[in-house]
DNA sequence: AGCCAGGCTCTCG
DNA sequence: CGAGAGCATGGC
């Protein structure tokens, strides 16, 4: 059984803009941007459900969205569209950004070249927590292996039209997994012991996921920071990038601070107290910002101002 | 081969 | 507190 709806978007949304993001790894395999179609399992009910998503040529920005499942409700239809709004940040008023800081010296040229990009979020608040440990200090190629690996022994598939396509594993069933399964995928023994201890927590509802993404953003830091293996960096970025919050900056992220140094510093190295002290100007649209400075790192742009420096 | 990678914990001033 | 050391494991 398949269903499809149409979902709206207040313009601008340039979605396979927004989009392209999901295909920077090779081995990513649970966002797949492919053919200007985004595919993603999400979990309806405990079951997973495969949901196809295209951009509607010309018109008002909107996706129009199939999902297909056994036996899907207009509940599972309505969790889906809520995940796909929160992926693609849609009740964002980018308009509000660019007002603000189109006139920013550093930010203009960007905005200009990147009208409709809005931030990618990760639909699940857990999901974005392993991957936070999962990308720490090592080179994000790897990191994008190994995510791959978890997800194909501890995911939930769905089979459309010949393809295999992955869910990113719950809680309950990393829960179960030992040191010795992710070492077998190339983890290191800290992180695999990290992961386990996070997922066993989650499961137990020792942890609440959903009470901790209801936090303001600096009690957020404060528990994040409180469990093993999760620092500032990690929450700083799940803040951003898994629960779409638009004013956060993480300073410590390597990628932000060769961004900052390429477009803002005229190419010498920065500190994450530079970046910070920088970044004070963007509120409260700080994220906005970095993902832009990232999407011009990311296509290796050329610096267009040398300033601040 | 050797440097580096979207950090974290722990220790010590 | 802030800085520094030690750590782990492949990519390139």
């Amino acid at each position: 059984m398949r269903r499809q709806f149409c979902l709206c978007a207040s313009p601008p949304f340039d979605f396979d803009l927004t989009a392209s993001l999901f295909a920077r790894f090779p081995s990513e395999i649970v966002d797949v941007y492919r053919d200007n179609v985004y595919s993603r399992v999400f979990g309806l009910d405990g079951r997973p459900g495969l949901a196809r998503s295209w951009a509607e040529r010309g018109g008002l920005p909107r996706l129009n969205v199939l999902v297909t499942d056994e036996a899907i409700s207009d509940g599972d239809l309505s969790t889906v569209e809520a995940r796909l709004r929160h992926t693609f940040d849609l009740d964002f008023p980018l308009n509000d950004f660019y007002g603000a800081l189109g006139g920013d010296p550093l930010l203009a040229p960007l905005i200009a070249r990147y009208n409709g990009l809005r931030m990618l979020v990760r639909p699940y608040l857990f999901e974005a927590l392993v991957m936070s440990i999962t990308t720490q200090q090592i080179n994000l190629t790897f990191a994008y292996n190994l995510k791959a690996r978890l997800v194909q022994k501890f995911g939930q598939t769905v089979e459309y039209e010949g393809q295999t396509y992955f869910a990113f594993p719950a809680a309950t069933a990393l829960a179960k997994a030992t040191i010795t399964d992710l070492r077998q995928m190339q983890y290191s023994e800290r992180k695999a012991d990290y992961i386990i201890g996070l997922a066993r927590r989650v499961a137990s509802g020792e942890l609440d996921m959903e009470g901790l993404a209801r936090l303001p953003d600096d009690e957020f830091i404060q528990e994040v920071t409180k469990v093993r293996g999760l620092g500032r960096w990690s929450a700083e970025w799940t803040l951003s990038r898994g629960l779409g919050r638009p004013d956060i900056v993480a300073a410590d992220d390597i990628g932000v601070q060769r961004a900052f140094s390429r477009y803002c510093f005229a190419g010498k190295p920065v500190t994450a107290t530079q970046v910070r002290e920088l970044a004070e100007r963007w509120r409260p649209y700080r994220s906005y910002a970095v993902h832009y400075l990232l999407m011009a790192l990311y296509h290796r742009l050329e610096p267009w101002y040398a300033t601040e420096g």
